[in-house]
RNA sequence: UGCCUGAUAGUAUAACGGUAGUACGACAGACUCUGACUCUGUUUGUCUUGGUUCGAAUCCAGGUCAGGCAACCA
């Protein structure tokens, strides 16, 4: 198959400046997150397109931290944006931090001043946005924009120096208050925080300015291709005139549409106010759309690669549907994961033909995709539990399991007859009764009975109890950001349902967390690292897909 | 009423002047010791109006719609 996928517009570049030499031949991105927050889906995406261009086209990635702004920024998340880039599969040339270039960025500033080119502004935040105009009227040019490069120098150094109080003053480059580029308007440079900063601790009490760092930074380290969301194209100019100005590397940014779930919020915003107001449990929460989040759901790091190949790179706004991430994790899960038995509503089911007191070993293949996967062995017994919903009194059209008279096959045991049932004063059935056909045993049927239906089960004297917890999507809308109101009243409130005493086949209890299983009929599970010893506890990755659940829903319609 | 992006089935993406294709979803069926998987089939699309051309999703012009831009955030 020599079926080649088509190039996305930023490897068309790529290629384009490979092929005239533009870049030296090299290919050099970064991944430049802020430590102010969690990993999400979104940035997976940027991972895979800067490292997975780098992978093509021989170069390499540098992590750099753009750490620019000390108050909103934490080792903490350093930390957990290194793991998770490990986690996803990708490794990078070089650590780096905006802050290593403080002392760099504050001889960039000189330099502009001294050509005339940057000065010192004594006006508010107020004052300045006031000057500022719209964008449909111009700026005005501040007093202070004539003052002299010595003047600028002098107080420049004074900032640095911890003269003044924080927003006091500022440092903006002169380049045209009434460019229709808003960005353009003598942005601010650098900023005065008497702040405590993460990595430079009390060194610095002025900070660059985002647009005064990153293109800087890039060109430090000979970045050849910069890539960043839609919502910087506005920057690119200033991007390009810094680096004129400072005639240095001249890096290149580009653009595309980051990438959007639906029923769910991506902005670090919002998913920082899910965690701080106790919505969900951490940034590691299973419901969250952070790495960390679907990770601990189930979801390997490959699935994830996949969902980003997949959604492709372009310029375009969308929005890409939870079922196509669920797709992902299914197709791999399903070649990968071992089959198990686990009930997780139970009733009691007693084979009233079977001797009580024998148990049996039956064989139970671990995974029908996987010839190498081996088998295991089930203990069966005349007491087992299934699943409530797989026994029925008044049974509807099409329903191929368990009632009174019908037969279903219990999965890699025998074929069983319902034959009645016991209830409680409220009427609700507390055990089944059935009978089972000796010579219908799994693997050497001569019963020559075919039935429709197969369900789970696990032995009750053997089954080993288990915490499990179904998740459902986080918001009960598509696009909870764009609705009015707050986006937390959008909230699922059942998107969590805790299962206490689940039962699961005993091998189960030497279940690792990280591991994973499908869950014969209900779906994939990941152990959860909150498992004890004695009592594990599994996190619903996703369900497997339900005909009968369709068919039955529509039924009731 | 300025500047910048963008617009192809429900969603996402391809076709780079020459047959509008693929995936997910949905629907129908086959198979099944998982109502899973797998397989088969069906459905739905080039924002609009002109122009260039033998030929336009693609090039040009106008319009419409959507998103972004006026933080001492990134």
């Amino acid at each position: 198959m020599s079926e080649e996928r088509s190039l996305n517009f930023i490897e068309q570049i790529v290629e384009e400046d490979l092929a005239n030499g533009s870049t030296g031949g090299r290919v050099l991105t970064r991944f430049p997150p802020e430590p102010n927050g969690y990993l999400h889906i979104g940035h997976a995406k940027s991972i895979v397109l800067n490292f997975g261009l780098a992978q093509k086209y021989n170069g390499a990635t540098n992590l750099r931290f753009d750490d620019t702004n000390p108050v909103t920024e934490d080792t903490e998340y350093v930390d957990s944006i290194r793991e998770d880039i490990k986690w996803l599969g990708f490794t990078w040339e070089k650590e780096l931090y905006a802050s290593d270039y403080f002392e760099q960025l504050y001889e960039f500033a000189v330099k502009l001043i001294k050509k005339g080119l940057a000065y010192v502004e004594d006006a508010t935040a107020e004052e300045i946005a006031a000057m500022k105009g719209t964008p449909t009227t111009p700026g005005v040019n501040s007093p202070c924009r004539s003052r002299s490069v010595e003047e600028n120098l002098d107080l420049f150094e004074r900032m640095r120096k911890g003269e003044f109080k924080d927003g006091e003053k500022t440092l903006r480059a002169k380049i045209d208050m009434a460019s229709p580029n808003m960005h353009m308007r003598d942005p601010l440079m650098y900023r005065i925080k008497h702040a405590h900063h993460h990595r430079t601790g009390d060194k610095w009490c002025i900070y660059p300015m985002y647009d005064f760092a990153h293109g800087q930074s890039d060109s430090i380290e000979n970045i050849t291709h910069s890539i960043c969301t839609l919502e910087f194209i506005p920057h690119r100019p200033l991007y390009d005139w810094f680096i004129k100005e400072l005639d240095i590397y001249p890096s290149h940014q580009y653009e595309f549409a980051r990438l959007n779930l639906n029923y769910t919020v991506m902005s670090k915003r919002k998913l920082k106010q899910l965690v701080e107001e106790k919505h969900v449990a951490g940034w590691d929460d299973p419901r969250m759309p952070t790495i960390s989040g679907l990770r601990r759901r189930g979801y390997t790091a490959a699935s994830i690669r996949n969902l980003c190949e997949r959604v492709g790179v372009q310029k375009r706004d969308n929005v890409i549907e939870y079922s196509l991430l669920e797709f992902c994790i299914r197709e791999e899960l399903n070649k990968t994961a071992n089959r198990a038995m686990a009930v997780l509503d139970p009733v009691k089911l007693v084979i009233t033909n079977y001797p009580e007191g024998q148990v049996e070993e039956l064989e139970a293949e671990n995974n029908p995709e996987d010839p190498n996967s081996g088998s295991r062995k089930l203990p069966f017994s005349n007491t087992l539990y299934i699943e409530r919903e797989d026994f029925m009194e008044n049974p509807p059209k099409k329903y191929f399991r368990l009632g009174p008279g019908m037969m279903v096959r219990l999965k890699n045991a025998y074929i069983i007859k319902g034959e009645g049932v016991e209830k409680d004063a409220d009427g609700n059935i507390t055990t089944i009764y059935a009978t089972y056909l000796p010579e219908s045993k799994s693997g050497g049927d001569s019963s020559g009975l075919t039935v429709k239906g197969t369900i789970h089960w696990v032995s009750a004297a053997h089954a080993v109890a288990a915490e499990v917890r179904l998740y459902d999507r986080l918001f009960t809308v598509e696009n909870p950001g764009a609705e009015e109101g707050d986006f937390k009243s959008f909230i699922n409130k059942d998107s969590l349902q805790v299962i206490e005493n689940a039962y699961v086949e005993p091998g189960l209890l030497q279940a690792k967390p990280g591991d994973r299983f499908q869950f014969m009929r209900k779906g994939y599970f990941s152990v959860d690292p909150d498992s004890t010893p004695g009592k594990p506890v599994f996190n619903r990755t996703v369900t497997l897909k339900d005909a009968w659940a369709k068919e039955s829903a529509k039924a009731a319609k």
